[in-house]
DNA sequence: TTGTAAGCGTTATCAC
DNA sequence: GTGATAACGCTTACAA
C-alpha cells in the first residue's frame, strides 16, 4: 500500500480496512508513505516491482505525474484509492467528492452565511479539484456567482489550512463561513480561528471534509462530510484480491457515498434567531 | 519498520523521524502494523527475513513473546523502539517512562488530588509496566501507600481507556484524579468523563502520557508527559544505519527525556483556592 | 449545450 | 547556470 500521508488519520484508517481484507485472504500488508511527493512515490513503485509484490493499492500523489506504467507493463495488479490518475484505467475506489462538497457548501449558504469561502488541496490531487467543483456547483445551485478570491489552494496539511485561513481573514471583506476540503487543513483552520479569537459558529461557520479522530472532544462540535473510510479500504482490498485471482477482468470504479454530519460549527444561533 | 498500532499518531510520528534519516542515507522505508498481535508480528518478522530487508526497527508487541531469534540468527540488523524485549541485547531507543510517570503522578498528588488512579497498558508491554512503576514510586515519594484497586490495565486503545475510566468511576470511592499511560487511552478516558458529565479539573484531574494531535482544540487543555517522538524515530534511524555499516559494534541503548507539560486538566481552581 | 476527460505547451521549481 | 520535470492552464474531443 502506498499512501500519500502517513500522518493523516484518514489514510491510516483506510489501511485498517485493507489489512483486514488482505489478511483474511492470506496476504501480508506493507505500507509506504509517499508524503505527497511524486519522486518518493516513484521510488516505492519501482520497489514494488523489484520486490515482486503480489499487488499494490495506491493513493496517487498526482493525477498527472504519478506514473503507473511500470506496474502496468509488469502486469502488477493495481488499485487506486481515494484519488485517481488521468488516462489510466485500473480498479479504483473513490467517494462522491463533488457531491459531498456541494451538500456541505449548500448547507452553509442556506444557513444564512454570506461570502462562503473554500480551502481546497493542491491542484494535482483529484480530490482537491473535485471538491472545489462541488463547492462551485453549490454556488450556482443557489443562483450566486463564485468569487475566485474566496478560494484557496493549500497543501492538505495542518499548517497549510492555518495559513489559508489566515489569508482569508486578512481580506478587506473576510468570509462569513468556510468549507475546508480535508481533515488536517480543517484542524489548521480551527487553530487559526482560535488564535484570532473568532467565535465559531457566530462570526465564522465551518464545515470540514472527512472526520477527525476524537472530534467529540473538540468544542464547538464540528460539522463534517463523513466518508466511509474503513469501507473504502475494504473495497480496495477486495478489488485487489479479485484482480490477483482474475488478472483479465475489466477494471471497476467503485464510488462510495459521503454524508453531511451537521453539528454546532455550522449552525449559528444568531442567524437562526434572526429568521 | 514494524509498529504495534498504525492508528496511534505516536507511532506514525515516529515513522516520520525514521523516514527522514533513512531516506537521507539512501534507504527506502516500508511499514508493517502488528496491531499489538504477536502472531501478526511474527509473520512480519519472517517476511523481513525472507525479503532480505537491510534492517528492521520494531516496537515489540510483547516483552516476552516477541521472538527476535530469526533476525539475530540471520544477522539482520535490529533496533527496538519505544519498548524493549527481555533478555535480548540489541540497539534500542526508549524514553524515561518511569520518571515521566513519576513526575506526572507527583504533580497530581501535590496539587491536592486524593485517590489518584492509574490507567496503564497491557502487562506484556514494557512501557505499561515502567509507567506503572513510576506511578507507584510517586506514591512512595509522597509517603503514601498505593491502593491496588486504583490501578487498571487496559489495551492502549481508546475504547480500553473509556472502559477503564468507567470502571474507576463505578467504585464506591471513585478517584479524584487519574494518570493515563498513553495518548489513545487518555482520549477514551476524556470521552468517558464527558459522557458522565464530570467536570475536569474540578471533579477529576487528569494527566496523559504522550501528546495528542490538535490537543490545542480540546477544552479543557490537557496536561501531558511529552515525549520527543520525532527524535526517538530519528535516533532509531541513526542506530540502524550505523549498525548496517558496522555489524559488530556493541549494542547501544539510548534513553531520551520526557517533560511534563502542565495545562488546565490538572490544575483545579477549587483546590488551589482552598490552599 | 454543458460537463467531463484527455492532449499539449508554457512556466516555475528544484537538483546538480 | 543549466537541465529535468512537475505543475498548471488552455484547447480540443467526446458524451450525456
Amino acid at each position: 500500500v502506498i499512501i500519500s500521508d502517513i500522518n493523516n488519520p484518514f489514510f491510516t484508517a483506510l489501511v485498517r480496512g485493507i489489512e483486514d481484507v488482505a489478511q483474511a485472504a492470506g496476504f501480508s500488508v506493507v505500507l509506504c508513505n509517499s508524503d505527497e511527493d511524486v519522486k518518493k512515490e516513484a521510488a516505492y513503485i519501482s520497489a514494488v516491482v523489484s520486490e515482486r509484490m503480489a499487488g499494490v493499492i495506491i493513493s496517487p500523489a498526482s493525477e498527472r505525474s504519478t506514473d503507473l506504467d511500470l506496474l502496468l507493463q509488469t502486469r502488477t495488479p493495481v488499485v487506486t484509492i481515494d484519488r485517481s490518475v488521468r488516462g489510466v484505467h485500473v480498479d479504483s475506489v473513490c467517494v462522491d467528492n463533488a457531491h459531498g462538497a456541494e451538500v456541505a457548501t449548500g448547507h452553509l449558504l442556506s444557513g444564512g452565511y454570506e461570502r462562503v469561502a473554500c480551502i481546497t488541496g493542491p491542484r494535482r490531487a483529484t480530490t482537491a479539484s473535485q471538491r472545489l467543483k462541488g463547492y462551485q456547483r453549490a454556488y450556482r445551485g443557489a443562483g450566486l456567482a463564485v468569487d475566485p478570491q474566496l478560494v484557496r489552494h493549500a497543501d492538505f496539511r495542518e499548517k497549510g489550512g492555518y495559513e489559508a485561513m489566515a489569508s482569508l481573514l486578512a481580506m478587506p471583506e473576510p468570509p462569513g463561513a468556510v468549507f475546508v476540503s480535508n481533515n488536517l487543513m480543517t484542524v489548521g483552520a480551527l487553530e487559526c480561528l482560535a488564535d484570532m479569537r473568532i467565535t465559531i459558529p457566530d462570526e465564522v461557520g465551518i464545515v470540514g471534509f472527512d472526520d477527525i479522530p476524537w472530534a467529540q472532544l473538540i468544542r464547538p462540535s464540528l460539522s463534517v462530510v463523513k466518508q466511509p473510510t474503513y469501507e473504502v479500504g475494504q473495497t480496495a482490498g477486495h478489488l485487489l484480491t479479485q484482480r490477483i485471482a482474475q488478472p483479465d477482468r475489466p477494471p471497476l470504479t467503485v464510488t462510495l457515498s459521503t454524508t453531511l454530519s451537521i453539528a454546532a460549527s455550522s449552525t449559528p444561533p444568531a442567524l437562526v434567531a434572526a429568521k
